[in-house]
DNA sequence: AATAGGATCAACCGCCGTTAA
DNA sequence: CTTAACGGCGGTTGATCCTAT
């Protein structure tokens, strides 16, 4: 059977033919209420899988990868849709930054998000971000400047809300972060560190442990940046001093054009007291 | 009210690994 | 062993929405 792709514009219903001819048209473009209908039903019938033969089962004019991804990003039962929790967003960071572009492992972490939605999350988020710090996203500098500003502060806003709201998945939030100080990096900014269960807890509902973080040398509370110890005196002495307090400028909805908030003094600080030290 | 530019996100593309014929 | 089909994944695009002017 030979296969004529065309590009639906937008709603526009393309005719399809079938048949003696053996030519079938492809559709493309945003999926109508029928082509759903259909396609949750024949999943719900044949289950998921095999998804060029259920295009063809359900008359869709999709091809099968079409089918597939329509059925996980947005179709499939329990997808979470909407903004982004400060909880999934540090976690989000925190496994990028063990795990790289690893979308769809990053995705298995957070129940109901999909690896599609993370991804667009890091490109309009923190690739912005960069962008606005003049940096590479994968430079050095901008990961210093996640693990020791954005995730601390995200952490920061957490347990400030952890008191007040229950989680978006139904869980108490207590237990959510561990400020007490290590031994090893008593000089640390405490929000550095946080309670193991933290991940765990957050993947509520799912048995899903944390990646591992630390040996078994460790104590029970676990830098949350895994692999990263702030052993540095200089780096020490300069998160007491560095404020970012004022930090919005990362959080989502609040005006990213406030990055200059990254005063040039405190990408000073990260260049020279960090760079070169974790 | 109009519009330009930016932000968001759904969906497509191409590559790659796996599997079955 | 070879090859084609399929499914999964990450990268990218483009339509739509939002916001500032």
């Amino acid at each position: 059977m030979s296969v004529r792709v065309m590009r639906s514009l937008s709603d526009t219903e393309l005719s399809a033919t079938y048949g003696s001819e053996e030519e079938m048209v492809i559709k493309k473009g945003s999926w109508t209420e029928e082509e759903d209908s259909l396609l949750i039903n024949y999943v719900n019938l044949l289950g998921e899988g095999h998804w060029n033969s259920l295009a063809l089962s359900a008359g869709l004019k999709r091809t099968g990868k079409s089918c597939r991804l329509r059925w996980l990003n947005y179709l499939r039962p329990n997808v979470r849709r909407g903004n982004i929790t400060l909880q999934e967003q540090l976690l989000i960071l925190e496994l990028h930054s063990r795990w790289g572009n690893r979308w769809a492992k990053i995705a298995e972490q957070l129940p109901g998000r999909t690896d599609n939605e993370i991804k667009n999350y890091w490109r309009t988020r923190v690739v912005k971000q960069a962008k606005q710090l003049k940096c590479d996203v994968n430079s050095k500098q901008f990961r210093d400047a996640v693990r020791f500003v954005w995730m601390p502060r995200l952490m920061e806003r957490i347990q400030a809300s952890s008191g007040n709201a229950s989680s978006s998945y139904g869980h108490d939030q207590t237990t959510l972060c561990n400020t007490q100080t290590h031994g090893e990096s008593s000089g640390a900014n405490p929000m550095m560190f946080c309670d193991s269960s933290m991940i765990s807890s957050y993947s509520s509902g799912v048995d899903v442990q944390p990646p591992s973080v630390s040996d078994a040398s460790t104590t029970s509370s676990c830098n949350l940046m895994g692999d990263v110890s702030c052993s540095s005196d200089s780096a020490q002495k300069g998160w007491q001093q560095w404020d970012y307090s004022d930090l919005q400028a990362f959080e989502p909805n609040h005006g990213f054009g406030d990055a200059d908030l990254w005063t040039d003094e405190n990408m000073w600080f990260l260049q020279q007291h960090l760079a070169d030290d974790f």
